[in-house]
DNA sequence: GCTGTTTAGTAAAACGTTTTACTAAACCGT
DNA sequence: ACGGTTTAGTAAAACGTTTTACTAAACAGC
């Protein structure tokens, strides 16, 4: 195209620096006018791929996550995308289905296609492959929905332990004494904060703790739902549960149904993260919902302004942000509570 | 890399050809075998942007949706992604809001980058676009969920129209006589086909047709809910009714929920494409689900098929396959039925 | 009128591949 | 032992940019 371009009579060079905006000292007014003009009217369009070549940026972004498919992703993705392709970026989505085998693949992938940035939530046991791909690779990354202690990392999460509290009081002042909290069997960050916030709640008000964890894989299968059928049946005393994942509520709920215990007569339920068909149930479902714009947002600007000034790189960009308990049917009072001035 | 691979004294054609598979003819075992070795040995990977300079090809796809954060469209997008990576290639997802200008953007953004396919959910209104865009620019695009009539494309799609047949015999059969069907005023293929089916079916029992059409925009909003309720409300006979979309069904639950309309006994539901709350609903809503599996496998084969004998070019790849009615308690009968042996 | 500096612009190398056209050596048949 | 063919390999151009280092012309100061 350049080629073409210099039919004006005009240096390759000085076209290269009219159409990256870098020409404003060297050259005159006319040169950049005659340029801009007939490129606007040829239509011509960098080809990424030299430029990519040349420069070793590619201008795109992975964005790596356990499911695509999941809702609570797909609509953080929905959202980084438009903010990215109004700064010349695109995203490239892919699922790491929690795999650690997979997730090293698609990275190795995406290294040769010079990304510029990952945006991950590693899978489970990435702890050091995640330490090596920031402090070895040298690779721009930014950790999402989860985060590890042990090194010094971008993230953006939400405020896990925060949020089960919120649960609990939520529970508490509808009048529920007995909560439960049902988990999965993680070392993932998400996972382990918000069983501490709720156990810290429950210790707070005096509670008992009822704890179920089932194992991650099981959570949307018969086992799962078999687990949490026992786990009612050996304690009838409770009467709430804390959901950790809005999958383990969906389990639960099925188990619910199939059992037709009343909610939230017979047992109040919140779960973690919002989803439509929480609010569409009969009855509808409390929850803790993340705040997925200011996620997205988070995410996406955070990632873009590291790229920008990737010369210094001395500060990490951290960002916890709340949840917020979205009371609904699911969580009425149904014991008198003591009255409340 | 291929510079550092030159310390073997072997040349970098050599070399290329070897990492290409083209070596068989040509070059010695030992020679292969000395540089696949090295090559392992310190892993390297060839750039794949100077790949793509050079042969104008980029290894991956652009999958351009509606909103790639409806469950529908991520599920495809994940299923696509695993073909895809197994074959080389990778995805980028994008969606169009259904709207012509941003489509557009996109496109060009994305010729820009030098993608091998378009696959893509063509918004309203870009009949022409489309046409130009594959004979004009002769782009590869593989067109997904609608189609058009006046011009040769690829495509998969579903039987629409079958698939609205499916639903009234459906309600016929559990005693249904007063059908209502609630779509969207659109020239898209689905949204006409769905239509069509229902009014051929009607026609073909000597039934009465109820029919509602949304604007497009005014689905998820209270002015969509109002409108069926004054539908409803305006056609007291109705005993049941198709929904064309999921997201009309959720906004016609919403009515219901809210006029306490007994579901299946006051009136029977379908929906078109399944979606994890109409399963967890109560009652469970019936649906015409289309087969995602199937629908994304042909989609990436084909469109892989496609690229791979890109000289010949002659057919054109199109598909329609059958949506499935998965009846649930919102279909159950309420009148008797006539005997059935 | 000479030197030094700014202005406006350009030539050419480099990024890492693929691919065409070539060659030197070995082999083969007579 | 000669020309012809195969074998095993290579040199170099090309893909379309960015960027460094350069220059010719104009200008300024004295």
């Amino acid at each position: 195209m350049k080629d073409i371009s210099k039919e004006l009579g005009i240096s390759i060079t000085t076209i290269s620096f009219i159409v990256n905006k870098k020409a404003e000292n060297k050259i005159s007014k006319e040169v950049i006018k005659k340029v801009e003009d007939y490129i606007e009217k040829v239509g011509y369009k960098p080809n990424s791929s030299a430029q990519s070549l040349r420069t070793g940026k590619s201008k795109s972004i992975v964005f790596m996550v356990e499911d695509i498919s999941d809702p609570f992703f797909s609509a953080i993705a929905k959202q980084m995308e438009e903010i990215a392709f109004r700064n010349g970026y695109n995203i490239i989505y892919c699922s790491t289905e929690n795999d650690r085998e997979r997730t090293l693949e698609l990275i190795s992938l995406f290294k040769d296609r010079q990304v510029d940035a990952f945006i991950i939530t590693p899978p489970e046991n990435f702890e050091k492959d995640l330490k090596n791909l920031i402090y070895e690779e040298h690779q721009t990354v930014m950790v999402f929905d989860r985060y590890f202690k042990n090194f010094k990392h971008n993230y953006v999460i939400l405020e896990n332990f925060e949020g089960a509290q919120k649960a609990v009081t939520g529970f508490y002042e509808s009048g529920r004494r007995n909560i439960a909290f049902i988990g999965i069997h993680s070392e993932l960050s998400p996972l382990v904060e918000r069983h501490e916030g709720y156990l810290n709640s429950i210790g707070a008000y005096n509670l008992a703790a009822y704890e179920l964890f089932l194992k991650f894989n099981e959570v949307k299968t018969p086992a799962g739902m078999s687990a949490i059928r026992n786990f009612l049946k050996g304690n009838p005393g409770i009467d709430s549960i804390l959901f950790a994942t809005n999958n383990l509520a969906i389990t639960g709920l099925r188990v619910m149904r199939e059992k037709k215990i009343k909610i939230p007569e017979d047992l109040a339920i919140i779960s973690f993260d919002e989803r439509d068909v929480f609010e569409l149930y009969s009855p509808p479902i409390s929850v803790i919902a993340q705040p997925i714009s200011e996620l997205a947002k988070e995410l996406i600007n955070g990632t873009l302004e590291i790229l920008a000034s990737k010369k210094e790189k001395k500060y990490f960009f951290t960002k916890a942000l709340p949840g917020e308990l979205i009371v609904r049917e699911s969580l009425r009072p149904v014991k008198k509570l003591s009255s409340n001035p």
